[in-house]
DNA sequence: ACGGATACGAAG
DNA sequence: TTCGTATCCGTT
């Protein structure tokens, strides 16, 4: 009797392709494998084995079943919902499961090992390199440090025949971690949350818990005593810890070592292939316990995943929006239910589709009420730049300047809070009019006076900065219009000769690495003033801080999509929230136009729950998310006769759904981008109805001629 | 008539 | 995604 494998293919295939079986290859689900697909080998992953029924046309052989990791059954059934839901093929999700494994085989490196020749001098330098050489299992230069002794030890050994050099891949231990250890000492609200927390990972079934507190009240803390519940109920199992920035992965990584005395694995797109291959095999054999990662690292091949943290879940970043489209806290939610493990999800500001889950009783809801230890909550004072506006070509407020110089003759720092990156925003030239554009595209060039380019921050196309006007020709007449980090730094400079001003944005702290030394820096006392975009806004604890200026609190509210409000209130929140996190007091100064707006005068008063019941009222009014469900789909072609036709052709093509509405075609908010103009459909409908399949079953209907790509959003939060 | 670029559809 | 084949185009 034969059977037949079922393969998925991490390519964009429509489904999983059947392949035989050959005699004597025992495959089993989960495996990875290399199909002959066309004229060449893949690799696959088998996801079902059935007995052959006969009468079918002949199917090609599996070539090789591989040597590397199976993908555990939940890592499988994640990967299947997960396709399903983003209306996406099949192979799509699994290309992400897969990245890491697919890394080539680390090449073996130089180790040293004992050869069981006694040393013919025994000194206690030598007596350490022995003792610590089973652990190392790496080079001399490893092994002296580790040892703390001068390489000349080790290499003596080596000439006396005492330790030889051997080849081996990197198969260093994550170490297991110890849940015993002492956590930190929580206050009663902690503590009681961190209980509540615990029992739930006891209980090792799935259900969600909302750790709901305002900023600077301990979440970590807490939400490793559920790790530490996770771990001590079962030795072997994992957790993950899901955070929205790279730039964040360190200091909860330190937390993590420090809390369990075990390496946690860290996983984001900055980490190395070998480092990442040695985190994917970790994380599949179970050596690896307790991973640290941005959102991919949801599709980790876990075997005993026993808890989920979301931290910052309100957080934007955790969209992804391209390639394969997903929300990471949502595809938490469902690993979590697939592996029946508990899900936390910690913010200061929830987002409202998790607070609407909390008061519906869906999530289990914790609130933490205070700040920790003898920190308490800055105030926040609006300023309203029609009255008090800055001088012309000035962004800094008289009352805001005033609190920068008291602040900074204590000796204590501020941060001014700009969510915009580069020296203005805008380029324009005064003798024509013209406002320079990234090639082909809608989006302005920001103007970035480090590195003298025009830079697009959608398609991250840029050029030199040129010295005429590319439309008319006229000689210095670009004009920087409007601020941004860069500028308000300069303009700090010009106000506080003397003063230590840095700049963190993704520009100047570009990955982890530099992220924690920036940190560091700022922690120590080592500036005075930091200009941040929302880089720094999140989750940094700088315990000198003492006062956040909002330069432009009115940013995020033009444009005015669904979740603007939303947005703005929770990242000013999170800006001012870095404001006397420890023992001095804190203030926060928020410059505005409209100081009576309802997001204003909930950040002035702290209001949140006055906020989101408005926010929520105005939601359910209009039916949309957390009470009504959107979809959107996005046509881009080069084309705009051939793609307004594909639109009629799609709009005709809508499945008539009871209770579905479909808006569009319209023009994108940005129509036209690196040479490909765009139209959208905005897709709502109620909460009950699977948007997913309708979607889906949409975009089955239609044929896009070659030049016209369908890109479809579920649960979208970008609009442009 | 030819080579090169490009568009399209198939892959089990 | 990647590849083979069909098709279009400019040149010879």
């Amino acid at each position: 009797m034969s059977r037949i494998a079922s393969i998925l293919i991490p390519m964009p295939l429509p489904e999983a392709f059947d392949y035989a079986e050959p005699e004597g290859m025992a495959l089993s689900v989960g495996d990875q494998v290399r199909v002959p697909l066309g004229p060449r080998d893949v690799r696959g992953v088998v996801m079902a084995l059935r007995e052959a029924a006969g009468g079918n046309r002949p199917l090609k052989p599996v070539s090789e079943c591989l040597d590397e990791p199976p993908l555990p059954p939940g890592t499988l059934a994640f990967v299947q919902w997960a396709g399903r839901y983003a209306a996406d093929l099949p192979g799509a999700p699994l290309a992400i499961a897969l990245r890491g494994a697919r890394v080539p085989k680390p090449r073996p490196v130089r180790i040293l090992r004992a050869t069981g020749v006694a040393p013919a001098r025994a000194t206690p330098a030598r007596a350490r390199v022995l003792e610590v050489l089973p652990d190392t299992g790496l080079s001399g230069a490893d092994l002296s440090r580790a040892a703390g002794v001068s390489a000349g030890v080790v290499k003596s050994l080596l000439d006396e025949g005492v330790l030889a050099v051997d080849f081996a891949v990197d198969r260093r231990s994550f170490g297991r971690p110890d849940p015993t250890l002492p956590g930190a000492e929580l206050n009663a609200s902690q503590a009681a949350a961190a209980v509540d927390l615990a029992g739930m990972a006891r209980a090792a079934s799935f259900q969600v818990a909302l750790l709901d507190g305002v900023t600077g009240s301990g979440k970590t803390e807490v939400y490793l005593e559920a790790v530490a519940a996770a771990l001590a109920a079962d030795p072997e199992g994992q957790a993950l810890i899901l955070l929205p920035e790279i730039a964040l992965t360190q200091a909860v990584i330190a937390r993590v070592a420090g809390r369990f005395g075990a390496e946690p694995g860290e996983w984001h797109s900055d980490v190395a292939p070998p480092a990442r291959r040695r985190v994917w095999e970790g994380v599949a054999s179970g050596d690896c316990q307790i991973v640290v990662g941005a959102r991919s690292a949801l599709f980790l091949p876990f075997r005993n995943l026993r808890l989920i943290v979301v931290d910052e879940e309100h957080d934007g970043s955790f969209k992804q929006e391209e390639g394969f489209i997903y929300h990471a806290r949502d595809l938490a939610v469902a690993r979590g239910r697939i592996e029946g493990a508990p899900v936390v999800l910690a913010s200061a500001t929830p987002s409202l589709e998790s607070l609407r889950n909390a008061e519906t009783g869906r999530y289990r809801w914790l609130r933490l009420a205070a700040r920790h230890g003898s920190a308490r909550m800055p105030d926040i004072d609006l300023i309203d730049l029609r009255e008090t506006p800055p001088e012309s070509g000035r962004w800094l407020s008289p009352p805001l300047v005033t609190a920068m110089a008291e602040t900074w003759a204590r000796g204590e720092q501020s941060l001014l809070f700009l969510n915009r990156r580069g020296y203005a925003p805008l380029v324009l030239c005064k003798a024509c009019g013209e406002r320079l554009r990234a090639p082909d595209s809608d989006s302005w060039l920001v103007e970035h006076r480090y590195t003298g380019r025009l830079v697009c921050h959608l398609t991250g196309f840029s050029m030199p900065k040129p010295a005429a006007c590319p439309h008319c020709g006229a000689k210095d007449s670009l004009t920087a219009i409007g601020p941004g980090v860069e500028r308000l730094e300069e303009e700090a400079r010009g106000l506080f000769p003397g003063a230590r001003i840095a700049v963190f944005s993704s520009d100047t702290v570009f990955d982890a690495r530099e992220a924690r030394r920036m940190v560091q820096t700022m922690a120590q006392g080592d500036i005075d003033i930091l200009v941040a975009t929302q880089a720094a806004a999140k989750g940094h604890n700088f315990p000198n801080l003492t006062l956040v200026g909002v330069v432009d609190a009115d940013l995020g509210l033009r444009g005015g999509d669904l979740r603007a409000g939303e947005r703005t209130y929770q990242l000013l929140a999170q800006a001012t929230g870095r404001a006397g996190r420890h023992d001095r007091p804190g203030r926060a100064l928020i410059q505005t136009y409209a100081p009576e707006h309802p997001v204003m005068q909930a950040l002035k008063a702290q209001d949140r729950d006055a906020f989101v019941a408005a926010e929520m009222a105005e939601r359910e009014a209009a039916g949309l998310p957390p009470f009504g469900r959107l979809a959107a789909a996005i046509l881009s072609g080069p084309d705009a006769a051939q793609l307004e036709a594909f639109a009629r052709t799609m709009a005709e093509a809508a499945p008539n759904a009871q209770g579905v509405i479909v808006y569009g075609p319209a023009e994108a908010p940005l129509g036209l981008v690196r040479g490909r103009r765009r139209k959208r459909f905005l897709v709502q409908a109620g909460r009950d109805v699977d948007l997913s399949a309708y979607m889906a079953a949409w975009r089955a209907r239609v044929r896009p001629p070659g030049a016209i790509r369908v890109t479809l959003d579920i649960d979208p939060y970008s609009f442009l």
